[in-house]
DNA sequence: ATGGACCTTCCCATGATGGGAGGGTCAAGG
DNA sequence: CCTTGACCCTCCCATCATGGGAAGGTCCAT
């Protein structure tokens, strides 16, 4: 099996699946005499373990991680769950910051008119209350 | 005033400064005759603002757009509001494609007993149900 | 044997940020 | 006046995962 009909099989793009074996995330494909990588049934499953996990969002460290995890039959279970529940951990912070952005933004942008007129208090909050004149809003919540 | 006291008073750091500078997106401060730049009150102000407008996710390409209503006096607020609701609904986005995947994991590892044994859930969903044996798996939500 | 679809490597770009080298400038204290 | 240390300048490089594209080799079906 060439790159192409594994790219097909595993859903990950050539360029990526050469980008891995530049990498040494997948272990360097065995090549044909004329330098064409060769793809077996296992890579193939690798590549689709890749494509998974990416698509949960691990980095490529942690994905380096849990590949060489699924590859010990021996492994423990322990060891993976640590690594989810860290990636976990730090999935839920970015979304409880991207929560307050979105919250503060939809407050801003309830508040604005949206009109012809020029008075904004989305353009307010990013001034940060100071320019011209008095810096006094109390609840306009700013970090 | 120089960089340094710029940077301190906008919380922006130099290096970034230098960069907006380079992109246009702050007007090319002026310099003195040792070509050191300078800035003024209105210029830390536009920092301020780039600040607290990366700190909402915006773009640097959005941020252009609200630094130049910013500047304009004219400007219909309803230009502001349209750039906010169509960040917005990209975090929004974002925020639950993130939350799909918090939950797949949270699920995940739930169910993963995290001991000695190498049986796991997890890297068995990452596995994508194949491999050695029978696909079935019916519960194990999967996109 | 020729053409088209494939493969290879190498280089470049992204976006926002930081690190560091090599060299000029300024101000304070001796 | 000169030294010293804290600044400033520009230029280059790296990040991380991804894709684009060029130049050139290979394979297969007609």
């Amino acid at each position: 099996m060439n790159i192409g009909q594994a790219s097909k099989a595993s859903g990950v793009s050539t360029k990526m699946i050469r980008y891995y074996d530049e990498i040494g995330l997948v272990r360097p494909a065995s090549r044909t005499e004329s330098n064409y990588r060769e793809f077996d049934e296992r890579e193939i499953n690798e590549l689709r373990f890749i494509r998974r996990a990416r698509s949960l969002g691990f980095s490529m460290p942690e994905i380096t991680q849990l590949l060489s995890l699924w590859r010990d039959r021996e492994r423990p279970s322990r060891e993976v769950k640590a690594i989810a529940q860290k990636h976990l951990g730090e999935l839920d912070a970015r979304i409880a910051e991207m929560q307050t952005m979105a919250d503060t933004l939809r407050h801003l942008s309830h508040c604005c008119a949206g009109d012809d007129r020029p008075d904004c208090p989305i353009l307010a909050d990013l001034t940060g209350g100071a320019q011209p004149a008095e810096p006094k809003s109390a609840d306009v919540r700013r970090r």
